[in-house]
DNA sequence: TATTATACGGAACTATGTTCCGTTTTTATA
DNA sequence: TATAAAAACGGAACATAGTTCCGTATAATA
């Protein structure tokens, strides 16, 4: 599927696979890479200067570069590795828990993502063009899985039906990213709250007022 | 009143004024750079060299360093600036127009500021400190400003009183800022449509829901 | 006017994103 | 398997921007 390197900045030459595959070093550079950063972002921040990445990734700079044109390419390639396995945990979730549950746990594992990214909101108001597909790449993966999340937990009778999933992914946004000091588990709490609220009014009459 | 010095980020001197006064050099440098920060900013963005600055101001690095040991100082001290001159507005507002209207005025005002303050969202969570006193300035300047407004809005009957000043400060804070593509004047059109709900009930019953 | 503390300017230092280029490795072919 | 072309590699070099240093100039005071 080739999921990971159609994940670059390069998609235009995606479109004639005819061409040679890609060599297996260079898919050893990109996927050390993307692991390197991951780990570096969380422990440094996305500020992080690239050779570091480089480094952690056994790499030189050129490589990196040639993977990631620029350095926002890296970090938009990160969010993006980032948000699949959020959207994919839904689909283990529901799986492995009952819908109500389900729902809850992955609200948590969303907050959790959101929380442990500082930089995110610095980066998509920062101007750069590069971050400019990132939130609609949010929504596109996130709302679906999401929204199967609430239509098993309403059919279930667990949570009341009629809520947005994109509200639902902007209000924990919001509450995850604009505080400011989030001493203990603020963020956590407040999703909880959330979740509570969709609970309340179930199985009784649907629609009920909020 | 030395506001401008004041406003600096050595303001543990300040303390002992005993000590001899500033010299005029150092305040023309001070005033010159606030001044083109102020200009550079709004042209080239929060990111703009501190060079451009210096030059613009007509002194060297040293003297912009001597200022404003940090780069971040430069911004806080620009901002802190821009909000006292919102914070004043509100009483020439007031002074000049029906109670209602300057309430409007200054709402739109208000939103204008934020509006161009492409780079406030990102300093705020950038994390670094120098940006910590930030947020309770802006409330500690705007909330008292905002409420006489309102106050005298609602004593004279235009509009519904019962709404937190701090509430609308951050309502329009987050219109303007969290819109990425604000084509048109869409955060302008949000504020006003604010100000009519301000508007709606007033000289009714107070505490009208909605 | 002389003295001294203060401020000034700009070169130099440091850190970081980005590019260049000679070398190495992979892949396909004989 | 040996060979050649294409692709990728590494790291030095370049460009830009924040910050510091230090010799010089200027303002305040006696």
């Amino acid at each position: 599927m080739r999921k990971k390197t159609a994940a670059l900045s390069n998609d235009v030459e995606q479109v004639a696979p005819i061409s040679r595959p890609v060599r297996a070093d260079a898919q050893r550079s990109t996927d050390a890479l993307l692991e390197a950063a991951l780990e570096v972002f969380a422990t440094s921040g996305v500020d992080a200067p690239v050779r570091e990445i480089a480094d952690r990734a056994g790499v030189g700079i050129a490589t990196l570069y040639r993977c990631f044109p620029q350095r926002a390419d890296l970090i938009v390639a990160v969010f993006r590795h980032e948000v699949d396995a959020c959207a994919d945990a839904a689909v283990v979730l529901a799986a492995e828990h009952a819908p109500g549950e389900a729902l809850a746990l992955w609200m948590h594992r969303y907050a959790d993502f959101i929380g442990t990214k500082r930089g995110l909101a610095s980066a998509l108001h920062s101007g750069d063009p590069a971050f400019n597909t990132l939130p609609a790449y949010f929504d596109t993966r996130l709302q679906p899985a999401l929204s199967a999340l609430l239509d098993a937990a309403a059919a279930s009778g667990e949570v009341r039906t009629r809520v947005a999933p994109n509200d639902l992914l902007r209000a924990v946004g919001n509450l995850c990213m604009s505080v400011r000091d989030d001493r203990g588990d603020y963020a956590q709490r407040m999703v909880t709250l959330l979740v509570d609220g969709l609970r309340y009014g179930a199985n009784t009459s649907l629609n009920t007022p909020l």
